[in-house]
DNA sequence: TATGAATGAGTGTTCATTCAT
DNA sequence: CATGAATGAACACTCATTCAT
């Protein structure tokens, strides 16, 4: 795990504290429940709502212990973004392997499709606790360097929309992109409907058959093969 | 600082109105200085990080003053949101005719988006303060009362794409409502992404063309006649 | 009152909220209060000892209230530094007249010893509450901007040093801010000896005595005629 | 950052006889450079600003471990003081013999001054500590028992002042101890003074001749001569 | 309408100190 | 000797809200 210290109004004096903690496997536990309990009470409470105090309380310790493993609200707040970052695409719905080099492309894509169905069904509040710790990056240069989500999640599309143009699978001229930022913009979009959950699960297929008549070399191949089982 | 507006114009019908009802119409001044001034704060520093102080003190009247309009920062909210979910469907680009029944669907949804590409330009913290409020939302029914921003936003969609397959413009087996949520999920979303603002236009153009692709009667004609616009 | 506002980081907002803050009798009344409650706790338990809180409870008021009237400690600490600043030359012993321009500058001086002498019987905590701030002050330059009381002190001697000098009870050569200097120096270490309280007047009395013979100019007589007295 | 000590260098014997108390040579060296951190950091923060925490950071070891060797923060202060009431009669300028009974009392205090301005140009922090600890002490017995500055301060210059009466250099008529505390008084009052170092030493130059001038037998000699130095 | 004054309930953070290992 | 972990008790400061005037 990198040493997130992007801090700036250091001094040398707290440099030299902080560089004298080790690490302990119970210290890294201790930081990971901590971690986590902030992560769930985001989802719950969003990021204003977050309190130190909730988090060490839930997690059964004093505040001021909490600040000895965060010195800041911000640093915890860094760590769950961070983690989050990592997390976003390397979750898939189980059954499916969307990440494994092995299918296609446009496998790949389909199962993406469905893991985000998935996931969005199953940990919902994994959007949430994005979109929340995005607006507070959005205010907070700091927070946003550890939030990367998009950086990372832009990658794991362009790399399979670029393979896919390659194996002949997608359009050869198609703005790869501007189609992963097509994608990720609607995923982002998604939790923030006011509907029922269960209509998501429509809406994405809606969009992914979009997705692939688009996308696909041959078009009404496609097209057609999906509407049959809409 | 450009000074963003959602105010719609207090008629004078509605002036005697409410003068009757107890409400001057310094009053109403007041109030809608007021839920302004909130919402430019909400665009800066978010709903968690909006203060009553600073609203009060950029209107140029006490706090306590601020509670005699608003009882409780909720309330304010609450009006900021019912003010913005009108606002959301009626402020076209300037020179498309979004809204008019005078045009065709097709011609108005072509508007649509080019109404889009022209708010995210120019008063992209709508969908800011929009999304920060669907968020406070999520956590305070009483504000999710007020913010029926989804429900207009539909019920626009819905109309013009009713009347598009009625016209016979948009596929007959068009599923209108899946359509128009996958249509904000997009838009609820583009503000989120973390790419540079020039680069929505293009993406906006290009889930445009999925779009007309995938409604579109005669597919093949629009798609074609697209692309060589991009 | 000159407003003290030499804070840095306040925004535009924070500015305006205060500028509307008005004056009134009662407030400053409760100003006074929390200085003088301030002053009287500096001198108990040393600028590093004082709470807001007791503070506050001594004033019987929340703290809150208290940061209602002084946004921070340490512009608390400023208006007790502005006040002492003032207060340092203006109290003289009772029955004397220092400070009158009625009295030749020798008996100026001569009152200023016994006055000296009596406030260092009667309120010695303003001394150690001036050392106290010093002190701070030399950490803070924000502090140090308030704390001007060498400034008013120095020029206090000086003018009666000069006005001897030019009636000639003083030297003609005397160097009157080497001599300033060297009374305030004398002045400040007092309070800070380690001795019986009773024997401060004797050491006043003998520095006094230094004071005279090397001003005087005829050292013998004045020399003679303080001898008796002691 | 300049190294500044106020060790007074451990020999070997007492290395021996600590030995036999449980103290290794290693235990006293740690002790000793956190006697000289606390010193150090006295100077820059006061002791209101001291933290156990920077100091056992400057150190290189852990909060808990300086805790081992000073069960309490008070129990290290105790130490500086302790220290503090050695160094300050026994360095004087180089060059100079002053402590040395080889000279006449009258060299003696010339020498004592000189040492007294060289030391405030050099180690002024030793005098700012001392203020501080003096404050500090003020407010807690236990400090006050370990810090006999004054007590060594005056021994020393009693002891000069006597011999210079016995010998016939000062007046017989001398009051020693108020003579010894008005001079005590003087320099502790000296780094309290907001001016620039530099003047200082003038300001010293002043004062001695003022001393001079009163204990000498013969007071015109002496200040005629002091008058052309100056 | 408007305000100055006042407040309760937090809010993140600090720090000397303790203790098992 | 040394340390990582833990904590109680503060601490300055914030904020929405209330109320007499």
């Amino acid at each position: 795990m990198k040493t997130t210290s992007l801090s700036k109004g250091t001094s040398r004096l707290e440099e030299r504290r902080r560089a004298q903690q080790g690490r302990t496997a119970h210290g890294d536990e201790r930081r990971q429940e901590l971690i986590q309990t902030a992560y769930r009470l985001i989802a719950e409470k969003g990021v204003g709502g977050l309190r130190t105090r909730d988090v060490a309380a839930l997690v059964g310790i004093n505040t001021a212990t909490l600040h000895y493993y965060f010195p800041t609200k911000e640093h915890l707040l860094q760590a769950v973004a961070q983690q989050l970052g990592y997390a976003f695409t390397t979750s898939p719905a189980p059954g499916t392997s969307a990440g494994d080099g092995a299918n296609t492309p446009s496998e790949q894509m389909e199962a993406y499709f469905a893991s985000l169905a998935y996931q969005l069904r199953t940990t919902p509040e994994r959007f949430v606790v994005m979109n929340e710790l995005f607006f507070a990056a959005s205010r907070d240069e700091r927070l946003a360097g550890a939030l990367e989500v998009d950086t990372h999640w832009q990658a794991y599309l362009n790399s399979i929309l670029e393979e896919g143009v390659k194996q002949g699978s997608f359009r050869s001229d198609l703005n790869v992109e501007q189609t992963a930022l097509t994608i990720i913009a609607f995923c982002k979009g998604l939790p923030l409907l006011q509907s029922q959950p269960d209509s998501l699960d429509k809406i994405i297929t809606s969009f992914k058959n979009w997705f692939f008549s688009m996308t696909a070399t041959a078009i009404e191949k496609r097209t057609s093969s999906r509407h049959k089982r809409e």
